[in-house]
DNA sequence: ACAGCATTTCAACTTTTGTTGAATTAACAT
DNA sequence: ATGTTAATTCAACAAAAGTTGAAATGCTGT
């Protein structure tokens, strides 16, 4: 006796399926059918490309050193070594973390003199809280 | 001959230092010592036990799977079930990403009837962008 | 109490991140 | 050119995060 189930997480993979079809607590079914339907869920995420950037960017804000780098020359520019004296962290070590710090597009650094010189791009500006 | 040196990272690591002691690019020099030296650089970070929880919250937020399910449930809220149809994601992988993002205190679930119901938090509303 | 489905948990494994110290590059002054 | 200090890069290693499939848990209805 082949029977038409009418489950959410039974069905196999390809089908096409609305709504309707899955068996959802209601509240659910009907938001979704409001919206447009769980096709329309998809005008709801970002593109990947979108996605890409920003879960970079908060895996460059996901580390304890990272953010008090980033408080450090919130207010002032500060040289590396400056930053290195205060956190007490390998020299290496720092670098690294400036450099993801760097790709997230949070800090840039300039030389002067001898020395770079940080500080938080606009970005880094904006996401920092 | 002893000299006394005036350099930033040739210094010892437990000497007491002022920022006008340090050999540093004028202008950093002269910030620091207009905020009350180096260790006014204190003030500006925050607690370690703050800087755990932001790491912990932006961590949970570094992922493209994870941000995907924090825009789905944005605007209304969905079982688990609707979410795994529309990422394809495996159950196991699902429940391990929801529960980050539970633990970040972004997203919480609620039982109804046999499905659990994700919404976002205040705080992931907060931080969704 | 038992069956059925949705979801989570667990333990083994794979992949990605972070750390370390040595070697390298960059800027500057002599 | 050479020496000096600042900062980065590299390769080997250590630690943490993510993935997988099987087993367990939690609801609900019978």
């Amino acid at each position: 006796m082949a029977q038409k189930k009418k489950s959410c997480c039974g069905i196999k993979e390809n089908d096409t399926i609305t709504a309707k079809e899955m068996d959802l607590p209601e509240q659910i079914q009907k938001e979704l059918e409001e919206i447009g339907g769980f096709e329309a869920l998809s005008d709801r995420v970002p593109s990947p490309r979108e996605l890409g950037v920003k879960s970079r960017v908060y895996h460059a804000l996901a580390d304890p050193l990272r953010l008090t780098i980033l408080y450090l020359i919130k207010d002032q520019p500060l040289c590396v070594c400056v930053i290195n004296r205060f956190t007490r962290l390998s020299g290496s070590k720092l670098s690294y973390h400036l450099n993801i710090l760097k790709e997230g597009g949070l800090i840039e650094g300039e030389y002067h003199g001898n020395w770079i010189i940080y500080s938080l791009t606009d970005t880094g500006r904006e996401y920092l809280r």
